[in-house]
Formats: C-alpha cells, sequence, structure tokens
DNA sequence: ATCCCGAGGG
DNA sequence: CCCTCTGGAT
C-alpha cells in the first residue's frame, strides 16, 4: 500500500465512522475556546468543561480577566492540571490580548504563539476550530498515531509531523482529521498497548504489518 | 501505577 | 534535549 493509499483508508474509514468528530470543550467565542484550550494540557475535556462555567461567568471577556488576581482564577481551576502554571497563563494571556490585540483573539499562529500558555498545538486548535483554517494540531496523540500507522515517515517532531499531515490530507478534512487521529489514540491506539486486534485501521497501519511478520517467523 | 488533546524554561 | 508543573480518574 502506498502512502496515498494509507492516507485515503484513513480517510474512508473515519469517514465513516466517526464523520461527525469534534472537539468536546464547551465554548460560545474564540475567548472562551482560548481559555478551554489552554486549561485542557495534561487534563480531560470533561474536567476542562467542569470549570469553565465559572471562569466564564466571572470573566466574560479578556478585559475582566485581565484585571483578576491570580490566585482567585487558580481557586477556579485548582482541580485541573497544573492550576499554577494555568493561572498565570490566564491572566498574562489575557493582558496581552486587551494589551496587544484590542480585547480581541488574534487567528494567526503567528500572533496566537506569543501569547502566554499558548504553544503551536493550542495555535493550530484555535485557528482551525474557530476560523477553519487548514492547520493541523499535533499534540501527543496525533504525534503517535500518524508514526505507528506510517501518514508520517520519520517526522522526530511534532512540527515536523503537522508539515507531513497537513501536506497529504484535502485541506477540507485537515480538521477533522485532527479529531480522527486523536480518538483513534484515545480509544485505541493506546500508548502503551495498542488495541490492534480490534482496529478497523489494521490494512493501512505499518505497525500492525510489521507485527504480523514479526508473528510468522 | 498510569494516564489525560502541553508549554515554558534550563 | 531534558526537566518541571501537578490533580483527578481508573
Amino acid at each position: 500500500m502506498t502512502i496515498q493509499q494509507r492516507y485515503q483508508f484513513i480517510i474512508d474509514y473515519f469517514q465513516e465512522h466517526a464523520p461527525n468528530a469534534e472537539t468536546e470543550l464547551i465554548y460560545d467565542n474564540p475567548y472562551q475556546l482560548l481559555v478551554a484550550v489552554i486549561l485542557s494540557a495534561q487534563c480531560t475535556d470533561k474536567r476542562v468543561n467542569m470549570t469553565t462555567p465559572a471562569i466564564f461567568a466571572r470573566y466574560p471577556d479578556p478585559e475582566a480577566l485581565a484585571k483578576a488576581e491570580v490566585d482567585d482564577v487558580f481557586q477556579l481551576i485548582r482541580s485541573i492540571s497544573y492550576p499554577n502554571n494555568k493561572a498565570k497563563h490566564l491572566v498574562g494571556m489575557a493582558k496581552m490580548l486587551v494589551g496587544q490585540f484590542h480585547g480581541q483573539v488574534p487567528l494567526t499562529v503567528d500572533e496566537l504563539v506569543t501569547l502566554p500558555g499558548v504553544g503551536r498545538k493550542t495555535a493550530n486548535v484555535i485557528t482551525s476550530v474557530v476560523d477553519n483554517q487548514p492547520n493541523m494540531a499535533v499534540d501527543t496523540h496525533v504525534f503517535r498515531v500518524a508514526a505507528r500507522i506510517g501518514l508520517t515517515r520519520n517526522a522526530r517532531t511534532p512540527l515536523a509531523a503537522e508539515k507531513q499531515l497537513v501536506s497529504h490530507f484535502p485541506e477540507a478534512l485537515i480538521h477533522k482529521a485532527h479529531h480522527w487521529l486523536i480518538l483513534h489514540g484515545r480509544y485505541v491506539c493506546l500508548a502503551r498497548s495498542p488495541k490492534c486486534e480490534e482496529c478497523g485501521v489494521q490494512p493501512a497501519c505499518l505497525y500492525f504489518q510489521k507485527q504480523l511478520r514479526a508473528a510468522k517467523t
């Protein structure tokens, strides 16, 4: 199977099995999504969604969050991973939105990554979800799953993987493919012990083919 | 014990 | 490149 055929298999498979893959984060506007994505690092979306309503109620916009005491924000998010860092990042991020971006969330990756707490992965999520830009956020799931299947070759960094994925997936499907690979990584292609025996991607997966050959000898 | 849709700093 | 941050669910 060529790499193009592998991509096509993945597209066909997930179009059929997960046609509506989307983020589970709850938000109403770019500012809320930005807050939610910053909080989501090393944390389940469900837990993020449990804390964001209180944050959005108390700090409805960047102006309000910019004036917040870091410790007050900390109290609101203390049940989430890394509450100290994230509280600091959220307030710093809001201050920069007000000071540098007229209180609006910028919608370019280059501008977004200048915000505290916002790295390339977060910037790609925001621009693709909010503005439908053909950007691929590569987190640990996407990185691992893409490498195993063979959608990326010799990609040693998330950025290298991102470029390969973006160049192979049709532009209109990049956003969806991100969620496909995350879902697959979360429920089937687990980090430690992938559930290959129940995986529908087997025919297109280099990792599975390799296991198969190893078992025969 | 191990895992969750990372980012910043050394 | 490595380390740290750090809480809750399973």
